[in-house]
DNA sequence: CAAACATTCAATTAATATCTTGAATGAAAG
DNA sequence: CTTTCATTCAAGATATTAATTGAATGTTTG
């Protein structure tokens, strides 16, 4: 197994961290971990596997520097490790979605009206926060936006939005956010609000990409 | 295997792009191919593998977008793709080095003395070379120097070195650049200048990474 | 300190990927 | 048009990886 080249050693190490992000499971286990920290069992509902499976797949994250644990009374909490995973996972993103039509579709079919809901970059929407030109709401639950959050961004979770229309300016533009590339609910808070007549506008990315990019956030103490 | 679920259909996607790069010996191919277009021959040779070996090997990383391919004649050229994947085998070997220290043995070994010699970033080195301060030198052979450089780079193939010493000033920086990261050309001039009293550096990437950047370069028009 | 709970370990079975071999393409040169 | 050479294809043997199950570990709570 360990050859005589270093060099092929080397590249043996780089090939096993590869193989840890090649399994359908482990890449939707880390984009929930994008999203926030998460215990065994909370991925392994959301994942749809047994506790079991999921733990031995976090385990391999865990020995591939991928992820990072930490126990909490009786349940143990895993997160994202720093830096380079989501560079890696994003890489991965543009270089599928560039290749595959199926991806595409997939996307299309999956986000409504994805192509109709133009999206802002974090730049561009840096730029407008600046000027104070836009309002900016963060569609995750208020758990996940106590966390951490744009800095200046108002929390309406989806399920409230119906609800607290009037708290949103008319003649403005507003950017939703959520979790990342992958996330609905800001798609469909973006949707919503256009239906009412609003200027409603998606971020390109979520916030775990923002927070990476080292852009302004809110974070509270213990996280 | 294609799972009812969209969101399962596209990490299905993903992974199978990451799996494709699991490999080490896939690993190999691409840094070869970061350096120069190849021919299957000449990748199998490099690499040690049979040529079917590495024709299978190639047609899975074209297949999922990593490299691609044209005919010259009776043999078949590949090119890394362009764009992203530089990005992801750069992410990829941050995260691993980051991880194990069984790779930075390896490197450290492997690479002479490369905890001693000081790297220059690629900033830096623009900012230098703006201001006119540094003499930049590309150590791989003619041939490669020939398909596309630095702009402003003057090729000392490692092997001419010390036949053209008194080409390089005394009291000038000189930075060297090879072909990436793990290219030994640049550590071995390095190590060389210095014995000789020279201020020599290396440049941090080689010149894949820099032309990826869109830095300034000069390319023969056949590339 | 014992019961309850979340997580991990270990072993089996099922599924996938890899390398080898020899034959089949497809372009070029005599 | 036949030969030569580089590459690709196809099939089988071997090795790796994944999911499932039930038992074991380690923490909190009463």
């Amino acid at each position: 197994m360990s050859s005589q080249n270093p060099k092929r050693a080397m590249f043996e190490q780089f090939a096993a961290v590869a193989r840890t992000i090649g399994s359908a499971h482990r890449l939707e286990l880390l984009e929930l971990l994008a999203q926030t920290e998460r215990s065994v069992e909370e991925l392994a509902g959301l994942s749809g596997l047994s506790v079991a499976n999921a733990s031995q797949h976090l385990q391999q994250l865990r020995r591939f520097g991928l992820v990072e644990a930490r126990r909490d009374g009786k349940r143990v909490l895993y997160t994202l490790a720093d830096g380079d995973v989501l560079a890696l996972l994003g890489a991965l993103r543009r270089i599928t979605e560039s290749n595959f039509s199926a991806v595409e579709k997939v996307l299309n079919s999956y986000f409504r009206e994805r192509d109709n809901l133009e999206a802002v970059s974090r730049k561009e929407l840096l730029r407008r926060m600046r000027d104070g030109l836009v309002t900016v709401i963060d569609t995750r639950p208020a758990e996940e936006f106590a966390a951490g959050h744009l800095r200046g961004a108002l929390n309406v979770p989806l399920h409230e939005l119906k609800r607290r229309l009037r708290e949103l300016p008319r003649e403005r533009e507003i950017v939703a956010y959520c979790r990342g590339a992958y996330c609905v609910l800001s798609y469909e808070a973006v949707a919503e609000l256009r239906r009412r007549g609003f200027k409603a506008f998606r971020l390109e990315e979520g916030y775990p990409e923002w927070r990476a990019a080292g852009l302004p956030v809110e974070q509270s103490a213990t996280a």
